[in-house]
DNA sequence: TTTGTTTGTTTAAACGTTTAAGCATATTTT
DNA sequence: AAAATATGCTTAAACGTTTAAACAAACAAA
């Protein structure tokens, strides 16, 4: 790669001092009143040298790289990626770039990426955090640094959050089964103590509860290592034998789409066999023999908050943000 | 966020001098003969302080950020999100992370992402480019950056790239449906002038004029930004009348998604009605009427060989590499 | 004419590293 | 005992910025 103009060559090349450039290229020439032709002429060589700023030099000096820390589960996650690419718009607006990692759900990568991030010098991070991470998130709101989760948070851990109000949408969701007949309605879950996961079960508890269907409940939970295995087995328990639902509620996307392919291979009658609400939009939902209901998350609407207040905080802003926002129930044929 | 540990700390905790201190860090303290007491001290104080090296000062230094530019269309289109998570991974496996960019496809996004990433001084750029954009993959090939493109590459500008073999994807696609009997197939393509959809469009017309279908060749082309009303009219035009088409091809992923929408809303039988192949596997063909035939690119290796590449040429190779990878053609009920 | 102010510029330190060079002191070789 | 070498450490410069402080020259006010 060849060498980078710096502020130093322009200024050998006009034969002024380093600071009069520094202060030119700033746009300072007027509070420290650079005399007129000399910043014509330092305007004129650093166009004609194509002068960029080198930003690692600006950071170590100023101490803020502009830089958002980005960790989410998967970028390839659709969930993800589209949130992500809101924060990554809404970072450019705010003047930053985004540096990202997918942490796989995973204690150890998620460690690691923040490790990483912390030695590039985030100015902050945007996290959606893994399970068992509250130490992680813990150690780096305590070293205030300024921080926002997504998705999910901590209970236990005070830190700005922008989540789905997940207890409504999933109440929502199984509120709206129940006033279509449905009466014997399972869930299928990730296996996981975290907040989004706790709050979609209990969502779904308590609204079978208060419609008298309290012995009806049903969850089944998978593992995210394992999810189409531990689908097939949920799947059959929710399914066979006499006692077997006639709804079913999926807490993701991805456990949408698993439980899709084994009901299509089951060849199993949507809403007939068995009525469906899955969780966030997506093509194959569209596709499916029964276009499918589904709980839709303000994707946008989250990034933009997440964006906005991880940008509070680097500014100095120590009010802690907790901002859940609210679904939208798309009610389609397979849930009728 | 509050200050953090420096090397200067640690030398002066443990009373010694910086380079001490800075050799132990790196495992120098053999070749540098650092006294083993102080070697064992200086451990001790950087451990207990949390000690973390910052990047920015060493980036500043060595010259080297350890970073990765990847720009892409849209990260949350699925082939770029697929594609970006296994660079990520990649580049974690080679000691780099990765600054990404969406261009969203457009001239004037992409240079101002490239100046971006540039003053950011990453060590070099994977690019998948946007139209119109070989001046400035050309000038930063001219600096001598290292740089990889993926998915599409310019004629006329020699750099590395790694791509499908599109020629040959397409090709096999149209032979596949000639094959089972298909006379009358059409294309869609993006209005682009970009290589890969040239070579997809090349590879269309090849194999139909092997097959003596040259008079048969219909190719509409949609426009990115009006992916959805440009679909329409093209469906129209091969589809009404009496030329009408009995199998059509969709040159990327977004328009396979784009094109299903309508032919579902046309109610249109497939295979009987409409013959179809697509580009890039997804949840949705699957789950359509009839599963969809389509072509899978291998993004694993495409990311692999990108990061491989970058790395070397990183590291100082002079060597142009042009890698043209090869597609699967999963052929299912939708071309049959 | 002296003093004070304005204008335009340079100097130098700092950010946190890396690393070549220098410098004592101790140890080995003659 | 002198010379050579080895050992263990410090000094200082450099990377490219930003910016407070110093300074010189020109001009204005007393």
């Amino acid at each position: 790669m060849s060498k980078r103009v710096s502020l130093k060559d322009i200024a050998e090349n006009v034969g002024v001092s380093i600071a009069l450039v520094s202060y030119v290229m700033n746009g300072q020439e007027k509070q420290k009143r650079v005399g007129a032709d000399v910043v014509e002429r330092i305007r004129e060589v650093a166009r004609e040298l194509n002068y960029k700023p080198n930003q690692i030099a600006q950071s170590l000096r100023t101490g803020s790289t502009k830089t958002i820390g980005l960790i989410v589960g998967d970028i390839s996650n659709p969930f993800f990626g589209n949130i992500a690419r809101v924060i990554e718009d809404e970072a450019i607006k705010h003047g930053y770039t985004v540096i990202f990692g997918s942490a796989d759900e995973d204690l150890h990568k998620s460690a690691s990426l923040v490790e990483t991030l912390i030695n590039r010098q985030v100015d902050g991070f945007i996290i959606a955090p893994a399970e068992g991470t509250s130490l992680q998130i813990k150690a780096l709101q305590e070293k205030k640094t300024p921080l926002v989760l997504i998705d999910r948070y901590f209970d236990e851990v005070p830190t700005n959050y922008v989540v789905l109000n997940n207890f409504d949408a999933s109440y929502d969701a199984i509120t709206h089964l129940i006033g279509n007949g449905y009466r014997r309605i399972g869930m299928i879950a990730y296996q996981s103590t975290l907040i989004h996961m706790q709050e979609r079960i209990r969502g779904y508890k308590e609204a079978m509860s208060d419609n008298n269907l309290k012995n009806a409940i049903r969850i089944e939970e998978v593992r995210y290592d394992y999810i189409n295995s531990d689908m097939e087995k949920a799947m059959h328990k929710l399914m066979d034998g006499k006692n077997k639902i006639d709804a079913l509620f999926f807490a993701t996307n991805a456990l949408t789409i698993s439980g899709l392919y084994l009901i299509k291979k089951l060849n199993l009658k949507i809403p007939e066999d068995l009525a469906i609400i899955g969780f966030d939009g997506n093509a194959a939902f569209d596709f499916f023999s029964t276009p499918l209901s589904y709980i839709e998350q303000p994707i946008e609407e989250m990034g933009v908050e997440a964006v906005r207040v991880l940008v509070e905080q680097i500014d100095g802003s120590d009010e802690i943000a907790n901002i859940q926002l609210r679904h939208t129930l798309i009610k389609r044929g397979s849930s009728l």
